[in-house]
DNA sequence: GGATGTGAAGTATTTCACAGCC
DNA sequence: GGCTGTGAAATACTTCACATCC
């Protein structure tokens, strides 16, 4: 008889991905409770804050653990490290940011980045006039230098910024170096291997979800 | 006879939000074939375009009419005005920017969102330094002329790009004035009521919800 | 008493599969 | 023959409700 294929085996991979998607949002959460000094918090506090159900909550973290303690509630500085550990922000992920046109150096100028895990480490960009330039203290490289660096800096992690017509090429580029997940903000979906994630910064495809909502009826 | 109650009646309100959201990713490949001087398309091919199954395109278009052809496929050209109709993208929209930092410019001057429909047509702070500067060919108002601005120039969307701490103010403010939708480029979920639709930009959540993916187990 | 953790129930969403039409 | 449109089936996700424990 055959072995299985290699299904989904390991505990981890059983939480759907919409689960691990609000995770990031608990996190936020509790470090601002964890600033203000809360000690504990219950599933419906939680869920007040957040506008999903307690339950949602509940059901969300047993897919990882049991955090929490009947009648009290969750620890705050606990869960906080527990969440963080399970996402893997207990350290921080290096960056790259490819593409430093009007959008890379917004990015790279953006101070949100690091108190959240995030340093960006290194910038590149295809064009001469502004590869030696520095921005936000970091020197922009050439994009040949691009595997060396992501080697020997660790780089896991990519947001790449540069013109539509060239994200794809650029996306295939950080996965051959080993880039395993990135951040696209160019109008499209590109396309890569399932074992690399992307999530699409898009802002006009939000907009245009609105508009629906705006529109009493189907004339234009 | 009595009229029946204002309950959710019209065919346009059963399409579940997931598939509205998904509408407007229809309409860029669409577009893209038309330039491309495509005449039909499957549901198969723009399944494939966009990484998702013919069945999902087929149910989803059924939410709003029958638009193809059998055995033939849809009529790129048919089916995109149809679908800028039902979206309300086949006029443009007057987007207000609330706060002109370093996000703000940015915003403002991102060539992105006049070629899908959103005209950006005022700008506005608080900060009295910033008042008055021009700004992407915009000349930054005060927030007293939020009100005003909007009726006249008939703002139905804001993009909120202002300091975290602000951003729920400036969210009620931008409600009292009319506005229905917003985009909110802050770390935080403001709240709403519910006929007023918001849409967060968040590229700290996004990167934080990759890294679930690169950790290889529950150690930090 | 109060809150968690979780099977079971209930919804929502996706996919199947095929009749019907071009 | 090919492809849409759509009920039905399958799957995914959320909420309920309560046993369990602090």
């Amino acid at each position: 008889m055959l072995p299985e294929p290699s299904a989904p085996r390991e505990d981890r991979y059983e939480a759907p991905e919409v689960v691990v998607a609000r995770l990031p949002q608990y996190v936020r959460i509790l470090s601002r409770l964890q600033q203000e000094g809360a000690q504990v918090v219950s599933s419906q506090q939680l869920g007040e804050k957040l506008q999903v159900t307690p339950a949602q909550i509940r059901k969300d973290l047993s897919y990882f653990g049991r955090f929490g303690k009947q009648g009290r509630g969750y620890s705050v500085t606990h869960l906080l490290g527990r969440l963080k550990q399970i996402l893997g922000l207990n350290s921080y992920w290096n960056v790259a940011v490819v593409g430093v046109g009007r959008l890379g150096r917004a990015i790279l100028s953006y101070p949100g980045f690091s108190p959240d895990g995030f340093r960006l480490v290194a910038a590149f960009d295809e064009n001469p006039e502004v590869v030696g330039q520095e921005v936000a203290g970091l020197e922009v490289l050439p994009m040949i230098r691009l595997n060396q660096e992501v080697r020997e800096r660790n780089i896991a992690i990519a947001i790449v910024a540069v013109p539509t017509d060239h994200t794809q090429q650029v996306v295939d580029r950080l996965v051959e170096c080993g880039v395993r997940a990135m951040l696209n903000y160019a109008p499209i979906t590109p396309q890569v291997t399932e074992s690399v994630k992307i999530r699409n910064i898009d802002p006009v495809l939000s907009l245009q979800s609105m508009t629906y909502y705006l529109t009493d009826g189907f004339e234009g």
